[in-house]
DNA sequence: TGTACATCAGTGAACGCGCGTTCACTGATGTAC
DNA sequence: TGTACATCAGTGAACGCGCGTTCACTGATGTAC
């Protein structure tokens, strides 16, 4: 008779609905505030149904750093469409992300999730994020020389960037327009340098 | 008439003993491992004697962390001193400090210590550092144009670098190595760019 | 030189907390016949 | 179309843990007279 329950016995998709809690407690205090039973609470189930749906809390974050690379690479890939002559575009996405996911960003490349190994899917979306970041700047083309070097000189000073803006060390500054600056500026071929 | 005691009532220099402590467990475990309690276990004293010295665990950090930033001045200093001609030697410094000291430099950029304000001493000691790097940029003469860009491209660079290292990003790759390449690369002045 | 006393660095015990994880279980679902 | 049964997603209670912090206290130190 009662086809409708307050809370039905099955959730339907507990899995996503925890990580949909766990990524709201990464946004409002960090990796630090992401719990298993916290996360539990807000769905309104059993601490140990957790278990149902993930090994460990290790795989929980796991998970989630997941979902933040696919957004990640999303964000940067769609910046790399809008304006494909240009790399500041994606480097602004980038630091923008940080910068409206800090927790999210720290945990992606924090030390929360220990053993990248465990998941698969985590490696992917990160390997994907990579190619991404590296086809954006091919297309600029001014990579001559090292192109692996000047791809990796490009991640390093916007990964800079946004930990610097992160971690408060720049303060008066607006991140992305630094973005846009530092990628504006022209990138020199590599020369080799004696000694 | 026992003027020797094993565990004397009065430690003599229980502040730097428990900082010496907690650099270890930092070193051992990184931030997170760093707790009064383990702090006092190792120095063979009772929690609650903490807080004769610290005001609570945050105060602790702070005072950690302007250890740390202390010695990356005196690091970087050095390096410049050894080479003043070329950047190079400092931006090697940096991320040296970062891989040799990982949990520390988590400590001293992260988000650990919440209220950097306060701490006064924190914050001179991290004026002090970005004042160090600033100078050796200085010295090497090509931060024409916008010199205060420049040197922040420089710093943003290398923390990307020492970030992505500590965080298991550049597998295969050797920081220093990466450091030296990057650092000589000629750091072209800025140019306006229109847009 | 000796003694009273203020100062303060430690002790020891306890508090409440939230956490990750395990366990035997029960209720709902869906499939084979 | 109906029923037995396997499957599995949840429950509820409990575990042990280590933590930060507070409290009334005691032992050692050093200073004033």
């Amino acid at each position: 008779m009662s086809t409708s329950r307050a809370v039905p016995y099955h959730h339907g998709d507990l899995k996503a609905a925890l990580l949909e809690a766990a990524a709201a407690l990464l946004d409002e205090g960090g990796v630090a505030a992401v719990s298993l039973r916290e996360a539990a609470r807000r769905v309104g189930v059993t601490p140990a149904a957790t278990y149902r749906h993930f090994a460990d809390k290790e795989a929980l974050l796991a998970a989630l750093a997941t979902q933040g690379f696919e957004a990640f690479s999303k964000a940067m890939q769609q910046a790399a469409r809008k304006a494909p002559e240009s790399f500041a575009a994606m480097g602004v996405a980038y630091v923008r992300f940080a910068v409206r996911h800090p927790g999210m960003f720290r945990l992606m490349f924090g030390p929360a999730v220990a053993d990248r190994s465990r998941s698969p899917e985590l490696q992917a979306a990160i390997a994907k994020s990579t190619q991404v970041f590296d086809q954006g700047l091919k297309m600029r083309g001014d990579a001559a020389g090292d192109a692996g070097l000047a791809a990796l000189r490009a991640w390093a000073l916007m990964h800079g960037l946004a930990m610097l803006s992160l971690d408060g060390m720049l303060p008066g500054y607006d991140a992305e327009t630094l973005a846009r600056a530092l990628t504006k500026m022209p990138l020199p071929a590599n020369k080799k340098v004696s000694t």
